[in-house]
RNA sequence: GGCCCAUUCGUCUAUCGGUUAGGACGCAAGAUUUUCAUUCUUGAAAGAGCAGUUCGAUUCUGCUAUGGGCUACCA
């Protein structure tokens, strides 16, 4: 069947977006941009109750910050508008009678109270209380009741949901562009509910199958949580009769906790020392979440991380760009069990891209930095600093450590590299060194290079011990880059202003 | 409990019946280096178990075990 490939990503708002969703989002994303096809962005918000304020606007800027584009739904519009399923709830109510009235469902008025009771009842004889085809004909149904009662009922204002009538003991045969063919009899499933009178509003079941019809989805691409849920979908396209363009089904495996424990969850955010989501969030009840961008991950990292946790493109490659993504991705490399997630590998990516920027790109992401700590640079120098110190460091905000010296002079020295580097001779040799330097008119890296090594050879003066306590007076510390990049930086007169401060502030080691 | 899905180094994974089971992260050692890193080289490290199919199973089938998911008028 070619037909064109559209795609959703159906997220409900009830709270941040987590890493798992993100991942969903751009299977699907990477999936449609492979064939050409179409992004839809629909929101799921049939639930009321957990309804959470600002979910849906951090989901949007998420996806935006990842660069995962939408093509049509929530934010963009399209032709199948709206995209918000509250905003389409008069739908629904139709195709729920609909299937009441060619025999598919029915109208159920047990109270929420009473089915509590039941399965603790049955829970306290050792059974399993499911609301199926041994039951439904006993409880206040339209199956049980007469026409009369139910139109009474409805007409009286009795709350009531419609359930799916579930057939007996027939082999519901599926298929998952992942797992395969797999197959469940539906005596072991339940009738569930459909349309729920009280708030008026769908389940997710029924909302999803109308909507994925309605907005022509081609492929479902979802976790792998909703697996148990498909056989339904299944009976849903055939009791409206969208058989024939009943999507194609993939379910991904979950993203597991680094624990392996269970499925990475909104929770173990902070408490594991690593983001679950990609943004900061910030809860109405004024819970916080780390997010991934700030703290410091860049976009494509994340992404090209995510990518792989779940997928693999058959060859060796591993840093990806989003177009090569696109190019590469298809669904039948999705492995099919779940992918513990890896913070030592997130930070790898990031690193990887970190050494890959250009000084131009280093310069804008550095520059906020700089400005926070009262420094103020061109461009140039801050795209320099940052280029000279960037295979040191994983994320931006690791840069101010490693060249913090360039700007500011030492004011307190390590104490190792002290009694390391500023004792014995190191004093006098400084002091020769600085004369040296001061002779020097073209302070540039090679040049300086030149001269100093040529005076080190000709004394036969120890190398790593000159160069080691030089770095003591410039640096204050025994870490950085190579020596002559940062007397090339400092220029002539603060090197020397730094080496006399050593010389005459500090007392050598005894 | 029931139903469903899964199972290769510690972790992410390659292998589509015949391989010295490959790569990456992390770890260890060495090299490089004026320091710290980077980089490079090397190393340790895996087919859950038991049957079966087959000339031959990591790969196919079954069972067991383990892990996970679902089992709401939540998605």
């Amino acid at each position: 069947m070619a037909r064109e490939v559209r795609v959703r990503f159906a997220p409900s708002p009830t709270g941040p977006l987590h890493i798992g969703g993100v991942r969903t989002a751009l299977y699907n994303y990477l999936f449609a941009r492979h064939h050409g096809g179409k992004m839809i962005l629909r929101i799921e918000d049939t639930d009321s109750q957990r309804f959470v304020e600002g979910a849906e606007a951090y989901i949007i800027e998420s996806l935006k910050w990842c660069g995962i584009e939408i093509d049509e739904g929530v934010g963009v519009g399209g032709p199948h508008a709206p995209y918000r399923q509250s905003e389409r709830r008069e739908i629904y109510l139709k195709y729920a009678r609909q299937l009441v009235d060619a025999g598919w469902a029915y109208y159920a008025f047990d109270t929420s109270e009473e089915l509590d009771a039941l399965r603790h009842e049955a829970e306290a004889e050792g059974r399993t209380f499911a609301y199926n085809s041994t039951v439904r004909e006993k409880l206040p149904t339209s199956l049980s009741l007469p026409a009369s009662e139910v139109e009474a009922r409805i007409a009286r204002g009795d709350v009531w949901v419609i359930r799916f009538k579930m057939p007996e003991n027939e082999v519901v045969k599926m298929h998952d562009l992942i797992r395969g063919d797999v197959e469940v009899n539906t005596s072991t499933l339940d009738d569930k509910v459909l349309y729920k009178s009280a708030d008026a509003l769908p389940t997710y079941h029924l909302a999803n199958i109308v909507d994925d019809h309605l907005m022509e989805i081609s492929h479902v691409i979802r976790g792998e949580e909703w697996l148990p849920s498909l056989p339904l979908h299944y009976l849903l396209y055939r009791a409206f009769g969208w058989e024939d363009t009943r999507p194609e089904f993939a379910h991904l495996p979950l993203l597991l906790k680094p624990t392996g424990g269970g499925k990475l969850s909104k929770r173990d955010g902070d408490k594991m020392g690593f983001p679950v989501f990609p943004l900061y969030w910030v809860s109405p009840t004024g819970e916080t979440a780390h997010g991934y961008r700030e703290d410091g991950y860049f976009p494509e990292a994340f992404i090209n991380m995510l990518a792989l946790l779940g997928w693999n493109p058959g060859t060796e490659q591993e840093i990806f760009s989003m177009d090569e993504l696109i190019d590469a991705f298809s669904l039948d490399r999705v492995s099919k069990s779940g992918a513990r997630f890896q913070p030592d590998k997130a930070k790898w990516f990031n690193a990887q891209y970190m050494h890959r920027k250009s000084d131009a790109e280093l310069a804008v992401l550095y520059q906020p930095i700089l400005r926070e700590h009262g420094i103020e640079v061109d461009d140039e120098v801050a795209g320099h600093v940052a280029g000279i110190m960037k295979e040191r460091a994983v994320f931006i905000g690791d840069l101010w450590d490693l060249t913090s010296y360039f700007f500011i002079a030492p004011s307190v020295y390590e104490e190792k590299q002290l009694k390391k580097y500023w004792r014995g001779e190191n004093p006098a040799h400084l002091a020769e060194l600085r004369a040296v330097l001061a002779s020097i008119d073209d302070f540039s890296k090679e040049n300086t290079e030149r001269i100093v090594h040529a005076w080190i050879e000709e004394k036969g003066y120890p190398m790593g011990q000159i160069m080691n306590s030089l770095r003591l007076a410039l640096v204050g510390a025994g870490k950085g880059p190579g020596m002559y990049d940062v007397t090339a930086f400092l220029g002539k007169e603060e090197t020397l202003r730094r080496i006399d401060a050593l010389i005459s502030g500090v007392a050598p080691v005894e």
